[in-house]
DNA sequence: ATGTCC
């Protein structure tokens, strides 16, 4: 098939690209990249764009296929993704949602200040790593029966509250509360369970992490205090998913929906796009497992953050005062949800792969006091860099239904940045620059090196400019726990 | 992302 060139792409406006549907007979709406100039050229190397042509196939997709600034290849559909199809019968696709099912960020804001605590940065990362259990298949200290876990999947953050890990005002500070009420535990698998047993509480690897960092700057006094931030101020990132319940939900489902495809008289032109009617059998039992393993990662960030407050208590004691979630946000996951499309207002299923709802100012579900700004949108960068808090506005409801980049974006693939960075050498230029790396491996560090993603900066740059969020806060980290 | 190939 055709590779995507520079000259198969008009530009819009600002910030918005197009390839339009007579790129490809097979296309049903035109694909559509945000970005600058600078970051489409480096884009443009990679596959994720004719990845993005493909997602433009997919049977209901409505208005356009979409990437975010911070794109890259993924499997199937691009990393970065937000496509919507009809609801119910345009079709449901894993890979629009990810392996890693409702991987998400959330803030805690503290109420200190980075210049009186500079001493405890250290204490504290090794406290934080003592806490929360790290790396690939790393179980926790809770294990749960069968049935508890039953209740975990159907109930998410909310199970966390009802059995003492943390307090139930935070359930208002999360997307959907915490909780996809379309979730039956039904459609996952025995073998999927068992992998989730011991992992409530667990990061995992990869790009997952907690991190300590401070308010370097606020760019909107205003919605800044909104949201509780104020320069100088310690935050805490936890970002972290379903772990390997979710990856086998995945691809426990994928298989199923490959056998069952043909039968529902749909082609897709790569194999990693199956997909299924959202209304028919095999798309209703992905979607209700996909929800349950959603309610996992809820529960399991909720947990973690319990952990880090144990942390944080250690080593303050009661002068380290409250952390308070400031949000929980998904950025892998597929949402039923209310769109305007070409001046009609209508439901649609919104996939969000590596992409962030960033829903606007009047959004109900959001907590009284960020009503009238906006959902905050939390933009982690890569390790070491700098990471972002954000607003959501009323233009990403009419540009991207409602959603936002969700991070730096790789530039390289993991093996070349094995290839390309001395971990050692890395862990050790960043305690110079003050901050803390813990890690469970070398590899990991290499392949999380600043060198193998794009600018976060220049990314959040885009989606600032191109008015689909607003810029709030830039965080700086002093210590980084990995997987 | 992932008991990195049941």
């Amino acid at each position: 098939m055709k590779k995507v060139q520079k000259a198969h792409i008009t530009k819009l406006e600002d910030y918005l690209w197009e390839i339009p549907k007579s790129f490809r007979e097979d296309m049903r709406v035109p694909a559509q990249i945000l970005a600058s100039e600078g970051l489409l050229d480096a884009i443009i190397k990679d596959r994720s764009l004719n990845q993005l042509v493909n997602v433009a196939t997919l049977p209901g997709i409505k208005k356009a296929s979409m990437v975010m600034p911070d794109v890259h290849e993924g499997y199937g559909f691009p990393i970065g993704g937000v496509a919507a199809m009809d609801y119910p019968e345009g079709v449901i696709s894993p890979g629009g949602i990810g392996y890693d099912i409702n991987c998400g960020v959330q803030l805690l804001a503290s109420q200190l200040q980075i210049k009186d605590n500079r001493d405890a940065v250290e204490a504290l990362s090794k406290e934080l790593h003592a806490h929360v259990p790290a790396g690939m298949g790393k179980g926790g200290t809770i294990k749960l029966t069968t049935e508890q876990l039953d209740e975990v999947l159907a109930e998410g953050a909310n199970w966390a509250v009802n059995h003492g890990y943390g307090t139930r005002e935070s359930l208002s500070y999360m997307e959907s509360h915490g909780k996809l009420n379309d979730a039956d535990p039904a459609f996952v698998s025995t073998m999927a369970k068992n992998r989730g047993l011991d992992q409530l509480g667990t990061i995992g690897s990869g790009n997952h992490f907690v991190e300590v960092d401070f308010v370097e700057k606020t760019y909107n006094n205003t919605i800044a205090k909104t949201y509780g931030l104020q320069k100088g101020q310690i935050v805490l990132l936890i970002h972290t998913g379903s772990r390997g319940l979710g990856h086998q939900v995945a691809t426990d489902h994928i298989r199923k929906m490959m056998m069952a495809m043909s039968h529902y008289g749909i082609n897709v032109p790569d194999r990693e796009l199956t997909c299924v009617p959202f209304n028919s059998k095999e798309g209703q039992e992905y979607f209700k497992a996909m929800c349950a393993a959603a309610n996992f990662a809820w529960c399991n960030r909720q947990i973690i953050s319990w952990e880090v407050k144990n942390a944080w208590e250690n080593i303050f004691g009661k002068e380290g005062g409250d952390l308070r979630l400031l949000y929980d946000v998904a950025h892998n996951i597929a949402k039923i949800e209310m769109h305007t499309i070409e001046g009609t207002s209508r439901k649609v299923i919104v996939h969000r792969k590596g992409a962030t709802r960033a829903f606007g100012p009047g959004f109900k579900e959001l907590p009284p006091e960020y009503k009238g700004v906006g959902q905050p949108v939390i933009i982690p960068g890569s390790m070491g860099t700098c990471s972002y808090v954000l607003a959501g506005t009323s233009k990403s409801h009419e540009m991207t239904f409602g959603s936002c980049c969700h991070g730096a974006g790789r530039r390289l693939s993991r093996s070349a940045a094995k290839r390309q960075a001395n971990a050692p050498v890395l862990k050790e230029k960043l305690r110079e620059q003050g901050i803390f790396v813990e890690a469970g491996s070398f590899r990991g560090i290499a392949e999380e090196a600043p060198i193998a993603y794009k600018d976060v900066g220049s990314v959040v740059d885009v989606v600032s400019a191109s008015g689909i969020a607003k810029k709030v806060a830039k965080l700086k980290p002093v210590a980084v726990i990995k997987g």
